[in-house]
DNA sequence: TAACTTCTGGATCGATTAGTATATAATTAA
DNA sequence: TTAATTATATACTAATCGATCCAGAAGTTA
């Protein structure tokens, strides 16, 4: 049985995906709700709290739409149709292309929206941190692959490893940020790619 | 000729170290005057204005007070008594050490503490940014070294090396705040730093 | 049309923001 | 001692923060 209501004036998807920029661009401490109302549609404070709940509520919300679209760059991680080695190289080459893409902000939501932030905000910056350990851990499962299809030594040391390829792809928001072209990054990738030859020296 | 004047009941020093500590801590913006006051001994906000003018200027002067003491580990990259390889390595390695240094806040200070803000601060992300670029610069100038010594072949693409060791060098600070072991990262080093035997394969 | 539900505009909340005004305390030089 | 100078504590500013309240508008169902 349809809900008799007085129909929303704004679109709500339209209105998370404008929020989710600005956190993007901005950050969640640095994103006032007066901005935030702003770019949803010049929507009341009223109709913001109705829709979206809290602050706090719309980013985490913002920040599951980020992964379940622009944030998608990394599931070639979990790809197995890819060997581990095209797996990570495609992870690396599709973040890279996607943060310095300028239809929106430059860089990684997850890397950049809460690094710092005051004392009382710890638990924001926790989801955050937690999408980071997430993919850390797909990361290590993609190495962990990549040892027991004999790709690699069993010898090498998977959280060394792990610690390597995520380094640079945190690393590759800076970079974004700081605006260096996506053709340098991308050639960068090339070189750090390179360190999977030297197992076959090494073995 | 000594001016005639009350003493400052506070040190300038001390107070200016704690502003830093706290900056790096939570950020640029997530940093309210109460807490810095409160910090920096309690001073009055009298006092604070009189003696650092401003938030801006406090943050400009403990940018300062950060490269001229834990920021000098980038200093070995413009160390022309190690080899450029040698420069690059002592870098990373000791950048990791004091980033995962439990004395003080995890990360860089440059990289975090305004990594984000809110758009009418563009200004304070410039004045890290500039830092960031500096340190791009020195990195620059060691990969170009190597290249004139003959440590590594004149066909590498500067900019694309530096881009490499840059990208993995910020990516510390996520590193380090996500809590992995300085040992995990130093072994990262280590594998990353194997790049450089690439070349002599491929020249 | 009347009853019901939901959304919206606008005023407003208390708390906090960075920064300032003023009066007084503490020092040194004359 | 007196004048000059600087730092202090206290109170305060205007602006903004995230969030709430309420009256009324806009829709659906009966």
């Amino acid at each position: 049985m349809a809900r008799t209501r007085r129909p929303r004036i704004f679109d709500r998807d339209e209105a998370l995906l404008q929020a989710m920029m600005l956190f993007w661009e901005q950050g969640y401490e640095a994103t006032s709700l007066l901005q935030l109302r702003a770019d949803m549609g010049n929507i009341s404070a009223a109709s913001f709290y109705a829709a979206f709940e809290s602050k706090e509520a719309l980013f985490k919300e913002a920040v599951e739409q980020y992964m379940g679209t622009f944030g998608r760059v990394t599931e070639s991680l979990a790809d197995l149709t890819l060997t581990p080695r095209e797996a990570i190289e495609t992870t690396l080459r599709r973040t890279a292309k996607m943060q310095t893409d300028s239809d929106h902000p430059n860089g990684c939501l997850i890397v950049l929206s809460a690094s710092t932030c005051s004392s009382k905000n710890n638990h924001i910056r926790e989801i955050v941190a937690e999408k980071r350990k997430q993919i850390r851990s797909h990361l290590h499962d993609c190495i962990q692959r990549a040892i027991d299809v004999g790709e690699i030594p069993s010898s090498i040391d998977v959280s060394m490893l792990t610690t390597v390829f995520d380094t640079f792809m945190h690393g590759i928001s800076t970079q974004a940020r700081d605006g260096v072209p996506f053709a340098t990054i991308d050639r960068a990738i090339t070189e750090v790619m390179g360190i999977w030859e030297l197992f076959k020296h090494s073995a």
